[in-house]
DNA sequence: TTGAAAGCGCTAACAA
DNA sequence: TTGTTAGCGCTTTCAA
């Protein structure tokens, strides 16, 4: 035993109660009585008693903690809606435990696994772009754990959802270079299975529908790390500047892609890079610094951190079953640079 | 009881072995035939056995997972870090358990607290800017539980400690920007009491004697709020932009404070936002694409974290008491940036 | 080689 | 109102 924790075994032993009536005091149970109950509070603030959670754990197979899985916390987004998750869940008596996937499935399983062996009482999970086959997190789930996903959510499981409205940010992000005057517009975006990866493209598809504009597949880019990786970024980049026809404008899907392309960018061709126009999703707070500099789709990340937080604690604590489930769905934000603004 | 777990019992029951009997297989048990062994480990695998973590913790007293207490995630030089320190952690069979303080003491005491109770193995640590009293670390300390120190230090308690150079990188940042042409050069730094303030202090100062410039109490601005909180950092500016003599450079001694600058520079006084000569600490890895462009000191934070993690594992699982501790210090690297190489 | 039983810290059903 | 006891899942003496 490394700590020596006082237990209530010792609150019992030097106040000559039991066990039972020293639990039943410190959770201020009633059927007890005032004096002793006085008794015992003052011996445990005295001595500063603290209840061991884990024997809690153990005993109510829960443990008021939710676990986090996102793919990387340095990712702004994430950052931000792990601040709006905490906010939530500080205020309702919840801990809270983040891992991280790095992109990984095999690391998001191993993590799952150990949040859920922990007796987390429920998940907010955002899935790794390698994230195909989720019948792990299914089985889980139908074994009782309530999970909530936000951002890149899943259609197999039928539970709650907090998302941005990737299309609408898809849609203003292209619409605005076509606007600029760019007509060559090519698209940075995630893995393609992943849910923001189709909204995004659909809302980028719509924009360039709504304004004649050919879809052209060889702008389109996937980048499967996410830009996790950013030889994938240099890659897909001198790959376009190869293209006959370059683009003229990127709008790019991921906040860690749009910073990666900018530096590759820098990297690889400094005359192309400062002509071309770029919009893309990122929640950095210091993109107005950036040169070139970009039009930004923002979504609420902490917003939806907030939200997710919420509804997993409603299914938490819910009395009964749930079965009805609802998707959230916020609106991103287009931070338009005036530099961005026209075509040079 | 929300899961259905199966446990030791049920697979004891359906062999009819009795639990103490499994228990010996599972772990590998050497006062046990072969033959049951087979048998036990065989069914295990198949139904998918997994021991329950909080049986064992509680049991053990120890949950094979360190605790972690940054001020803030979404902190360049914390996420990496906390990639460090993961590297070091998983391939030693630890788990990690992030929380962050958001620079308040209050937080910084429920978390260590919330770790220390759920049996954390050790505890990695980085103080918050508010921590001057830290008695409570010290009594925990005593009771036995392993804390290294990284990045923000203290010398009240006798344990590993992992630091940057920090007076090497103030030094060079500082006299980066005197070579560069540079006279007046202000200071934006921490909250006073932080170890790193001090020794990044003691570098700019070291680097003014050297050219026997002067150095000016008014110059220097320290940030309690560690640059969280944007208005107090643009006062900051407002300040030294009052002066009779007006800085026409910075030395900014930490990350998210030289990034606050950079944006209340831009939006207080642009044409003196570009004249400034800056350099400042930072490990955003899009400080490249910053405008005005800044000179930068690069901690080793995923080193740091790796290092930080070693010392305290090994702490960990040390037979006998170590009475013996060190403090390692890694070196910084600085950056330049080619347009902050001359004052125009 | 195996099993019975105690115990880690706590709660709660049941008895008194 | 209070105490006794069993049990959460697991390990580990002690006995057989």
């Amino acid at each position: 035993m490394r700590f020596e924790t006082t237990t209530i075994k010792d609150i019992a032993k030097a106040l000559g109660f039991s066990t039972s009536t020293v639990s039943r005091a410190l959770r201020g149970g009633y059927e007890i009585s005032e004096e002793t109950k006085r008794i015992v509070l003052e011996y445990a603030e005295k001595i500063n008693y603290r209840p061991n959670p884990i024997a809690l754990s153990l005993k109510e197979r829960r443990s008021h903690s939710i676990g986090v899985v996102v793919c990387e916390i340095a990712n702004n987004f994430f950052s931000q809606a792990i601040n709006g998750i905490e906010s939530i869940a500080y205020n309702s008596g919840y801990h809270v435990i983040i891992t991280q996937s790095n992109e990984n499935h095999e690391r998001e399983v191993l993590n799952v696994e150990h949040l859920a062996s922990r007796s987390v009482d429920g998940l907010l999970i955002s899935l790794s772009s390698e994230s195909n086959d989720i019948s792990y997190l299914k089985s889980l789930h139908e074994k009782g754990l309530p999970i909530v996903f936000f951002d890149r959510v899943s259609e197999e499981i039928n539970t709650h959802k907090v998302i941005a409205n990737n299309f609408q940010g898809g849609f203003e992000a292209t619409e605005f270079l076509i606007k600029s005057g760019y007509t060559k517009i090519g698209h940075f975006t995630n893995a393609a299975h992943l849910s923001i990866t189709r909204e995004r493209l659909e809302g980028y598809k719509a924009a360039l529908e709504k304004h004649q504009i050919p879809f052209n597949e060889s702008y389109v880019k996937y980048c499967s790390y996410s830009g996790l990786i950013q030889d994938e970024i240099d890659a897909a980049v001198k790959d376009i500047l190869k293209l006959k026809e370059r683009p003229d404008a990127l709008f790019i899907a991921q906040d860690k892609i749009s910073t990666s392309t900018l530096l590759a960018l820098r990297k690889l061709d400094l005359e192309y890079g400062c002509k071309i126009g770029i919009s893309g999703f990122t929640n950095s707070n210091v993109a107005p610094l950036f040169s070139p500099p970009i039009t930004v789709v923002r979504q609420p990340a902490f917003e939806m951190g907030q939200q997710a937080t919420q509804l997993l604690i409603k299914l938490i604590e819910s009395k009964h079953p749930v079965t009805e489930f609802e998707t959230k769905t916020l609106n991103t934000q287009l931070i338009t640079h005036s530099s961005t603004n026209r075509k040079l």
